[in-house]
DNA sequence: ATGCCCGGACGTTCCGGA
């Protein structure tokens, strides 16, 4: 079962980008972030074309998520409900051949100090209390998403220059890791210890092509689940191209159930 | 080529992203 995360910045934009990435890749799973359309213009050939399910939260202009799944989605849930009135679209979760699926967009934080940061480390205290009242860690469950932030120094290209910023300080990285604690594994980390290797790359200044770059999306999974992990990956040549999202997509394939 | 930011909006510049 092969799950990917992606935030693809805009689905309207990536229209031709995503149809062709499906048709190539073929994944079990596909967890969309910041999609900034609405439900009514995700794009149809998903389903009708590639034969795709599709369970979306979407948005005009800002957030939205989605789970992309080639077998039936059940049990849909569209945002947290935990009684605090958030009108941004940022959790989605479904059941996918006895998996639980839940795709996330923590929110960026913008800077330190400001209403964002203080949203930002609302919302992760939200997920881990989300988590606990409504999955179980001893059950099949991946969490997958862009998580905004960094798991430690080897997802950082240029420490120096970020370590204070939203995306690497300690507290983001508390934040995040109180929900790991909840019961995940990073699955990217089973199969590849070394630094260097990210999701994202800033548009501005040759981020890129310098691969001044981050690791902040992520597929977590339950110990069930973890202990299936065949192989992991992160597919670098998507950011490459016209017109790519500033995010790669990431991913990994697990064994069948013993 | 991986190349000096991009997507969206009641837009004509600004906001948000990370």
């Amino acid at each position: 079962m092969k799950v990917v995360t992606w935030n693809i910045n805009s689905v309207r934009a990536r229209h031709d980008r995503l149809l062709n990435w499906l048709d190539r890749n073929a994944p079990d799973v596909l967890c969309l972030q910041e999609l900034k359309v609405p439900d009514e213009e995700f794009p149809l050939e998903v389903e009708e074309e590639l034969d795709y399910y599709v369970a979306a939260f979407g948005q005009k202009t800002y957030n939205g998520v989605a789970i992309v799944s080639k077998t039936p989605i059940t049990d849909v849930v569209r945002g947290m409900d935990d009684g605090v009135d958030d009108p941004q679209s940022r959790l989605i979760a479904g059941t996918v051949r006895g998996v639980r699926v839940v795709c996330v967009y923590v929110p960026n934080g913008g800077e330190m100090g400001s209403d964002k940061w203080t949203y930002k480390l609302a919302w992760y205290g939200r997920l881990r209390r989300w988590l606990e009242t409504h999955c179980d860690p001893s059950q099949p469950l991946v969490l997958c998403g862009d998580f905004n932030v960094t798991p430690d120094d080897r997802d950082v290209d240029r420490v120096d220059e970020w370590k204070d910023t939203v995306l690497c300080n300690a507290e983001a990285r508390a934040a995040l890791q109180s929900v790991v604690d909840w019961g995940l594994i990073d699955t990217f980390r089973l199969k590849n210890d070394q630094p260097g290797f990210y999701s994202w790359w800033d548009y501005r200044q040759l981020g890129f092509a310098k691969n001044n770059g981050m690791r902040i999306d992520m597929v977590y999974a339950t110990k069930p689940l973890a202990d299936r992990v065949a192989e992991v990956f992160i597919d670098r040549d998507e950011r490459k191209g016209q017109r790519p999202s500033d995010h790669a997509p990431a991913g990994v394939i697990f064994s069948p159930p013993a």
